[in-house]
DNA sequence: CACCATACTAGGGTTTACCCTGACTTTTAA
DNA sequence: TTAAAAGTCAGGGTAAACCCTAGTATGGTG
């Protein structure tokens, strides 16, 4: 039997979840959690062979999350999931030790297969997913779904500008100069590939970087 | 019985919601569908008495269709489902027809409670998401519920702002000068109580202004 | 019809944002 | 340890946004 925690905090997830397990007879849920504190606090207790992780935990990133329990249990095999095909975050997440990654669109068939396949120690995507960073990887970036990747700096100022501030009010803020600013505004607008401050808020709206 | 639809492109949602149900004997599911244009397609071969229906689907906007299906079928109680406990969102759902509303952390007790309510005709939304817009509306009465009423030259130009253009180009567009441009965006700018273009952009998505 | 409120229009003047280039230090990744 | 990325700042501009004020339609009402 694998042994299978969830940790997602939306209820109809993982009840869903839950459900679509519920009757194999070769994966046994051991453990549901709704917070990373939860999960962190209590996964030693009952080690499971597979985490299904959200990504978009409302209590930190489940990036950071994902890097944390692998150094701390390499043979954790761990299965972000996710609302979005982002491929930056698909990718970050691999990178930090997950060994698949699902849409919450994923049928009972697919999350089985997953489950049983990072369980033997290989990695599991998508066909559509696999597909996307195929095309990336040989230049066809999916601009569709494309949410660049932010620095702190420039996030900070993102939300900053946001809340109305102007430029002089952003550097007292952070303490550097309306230069500096400026640098990491102009970045932004290259990066969301906007012309100005209004495309900016409505981009940045758009992809969700303003929470 | 109460024959409740359901409508998510998430299947793991949709399973979620399913398992909530199948054991009460006062609601039914009588079908579920994954896209807005499935819905639309085959909602009316089985009318339900209440539509569970996610306002983040893939392929349209989940307010328009709540717009569209109560024009249709005013006796339809429609609950939005949503991630995001956005104010905004919520006022603007309420506005255009639904009866109620979920965040899909929702547990079971919730869920039925909130389907039994709208099936009476009343309108349901969780207490925290109450609590917010309660709060909202002590915190700046005249301000945060106020929705101001645009003129006509108001709303085009907003539009026209939100898609990038300058003064200039907005001029040429309206057939204006570009002071009229200027004039008009000022009063954008008194009506929503904001500082700036990043502002505007924010309040009159937030308000449910630009769609 | 005359009136008033509102919308639409527009001017001058000031502030802020945007653009391009370049340089230096610090931090991070390979 | 080296290369790359992020963060910092500057100058010198141009363009755009913002503020205040005010005249001119326009549509509804007494």
């Amino acid at each position: 039997m694998i042994k299978v925690a969830i940790c997602d905090d939306h209820t109809m997830v993982l009840r869903g979840i839950e459900t679509m397990l519920e009757d194999s007879d070769i994966i046994t849920i051991c453990a549901t959690y709704n917070f990373g504190k939860q999960l962190i606090a209590e996964i030693d207790k009952n080690l499971p062979n597979v985490l299904l992780l959200d990504i978009n935990l409302p209590d930190g990133n489940g990036i950071e999350l994902c890097k944390e329990l692998t150094k701390k249990h390499p043979e954790l095999a761990i299965i972000g999931l996710s609302n979005y095909s982002e491929t930056g975050f698909i990718k970050n997440m691999l990178r930090n030790g997950a060994k698949g990654y699902l849409l919450k669109n994923t049928d009972k068939q697919e999350l089985i297969l997953a489950i049983t396949t990072v369980h033997k120690g290989e990695t599991y995507l998508p066909r559509n997913i696999q597909d996307i960073l195929l095309n990336e990887s040989i230049g066809n970036p999916s601009q569709i779904t494309f949410i660049p990747k932010l620095t702190r700096r420039e996030t900070e100022v993102l939300h900053l500008v946001a809340k109305e501030h102007t430029n002089l009010e952003i550097a007292d803020l952070l303490f550097i100069s309306t230069k500096t600013v400026e640098s990491h505004r102009n970045n932004l607008i290259q990066k969301l590939g906007v012309r100005n401050t209004a495309g900016l808020i409505r981009v940045a709206l758009e992809k969700g970087l303003l929470g």
